[in-house]
DNA sequence: GTTTTATATGCAACTATTTGCATAAAAATT
DNA sequence: AATTTTTATGCAAATAGTTGCATATAAAAC
């Protein structure tokens, strides 16, 4: 239940196609929640008529018709309640922790790969994120209201890799002592 | 894809009913994916008429036959190909920085309920986690193979909770500087 | 000049997951 | 004695998410 909110929320600081939300979706709010532009367009229908956001056909020569998205008053109050109530906290899946339980009755070499496959994606996300908190979040101390839960957000993302890629190379070295 | 493999893994070290293999998932592999009861019971027909398990039914009496279920050499061959496969790492999904992109937008004293709730929840969780390396992984440099993967896992869920109980402190600084 | 990337939308089918319900009895608790 | 928890299984419906396809053009890269 909460796409449309994630939704609802990237709306909040400007109006968006469907095209532009699943762009946003690939950075920012979708290092958190991250949804196809096919699940986004029928969100944003579903919004629509639920009175959430308004669009503003914008016909383009050639190319499909724009449809531009805004956040309605009762949009807002839908984040409002939405807000209050409690946030479940879906348990992380991760195929990568089913595969070390196999240790031990698999190769190690796939397990080991695994991992080391795992910690580059780490390193490459963390490597983002430090470059977007170089780029703007510079002092910290400073930021606008506004600004603070984004980059919280993006604080929690910096240290989450940081663990992870850490306990990257541990896996590696105790890995490194499993006998074939 | 991976409900199937998971029920596999689990079913390496000792052949488990429908029911058993729910109550782990709710500890233990768990942590890292967790199946409903009804998930579980679907995936073990679709297995077992795959070949990867067999089932042996022990009546019981007054209560439904119970169905012990173990690991084909199959199930096993499976498992194998299975952790060649490259992992993929579907992005959490974490409905809490959502919500921290509404700051600025929304009352702030919900917002950092949520967090101070979310803080709650990885104490309670990293104090399990330590309750298990406690009793079960104290000399981690002795363990034998079969139980290093596990190990592992372990020690990935006590520092991401780790890290998360820590945020969760630096936004509740930097929340409680926001004007209502 | 051709291919790739970006813009822009969307349906259909499939897979996965959750929620609600239903049954049934033993064991433990109040 | 009555209630709750644990054991044990499963269907049906709803919601959520993925994959494959389809269309159409402009701009940039090769």
């Amino acid at each position: 239940m909460s796409l449309p909110h994630a939704i609802l929320t990237a709306l909040l600081d400007e109006d968006l196609t469907g095209y532009a939300l699943a762009k946003q979706f690939d950075v920012s709010l979708g290092f958190f929640w991250q949804a196809s532009h096919q699940q986004i367009y029928r969100e944003l229908k579903g919004l629509h008529s639920m009175g959430g956001v308004n669009v503003l056909e914008v016909p383009q020569h050639g190319k499909p018709d724009k449809r531009v998205y805004s956040l309605t008053n009762q949009g807002r109050q839908m984040l409002d309640s939405w807000i209050t109530q409690s946030t479940r906290h879906r348990g992380a899946k991760d195929e990568l922790f089913i595969k070390l339980f196999n240790v031990g009755s698999v190769p190690i070499e796939q397990v080991t790969e695994a991992v080391k496959q795992r910690q580059i994606e780490h390193v490459r996300r963390l490597e983002l994120y430090r470059k977007i908190e170089a780029r703007n979040y510079a002092s910290p101390s400073t930021l606008p209201d506004r600004k603070k839960g984004v980059y919280l957000s993006l604080l929690a993302g910096i240290r989450q890799e940081q663990t992870a890629v850490t306990w990257c190379d541990d896996a590696l070295n105790l890995l490194a002592t499993v006998k074939p």
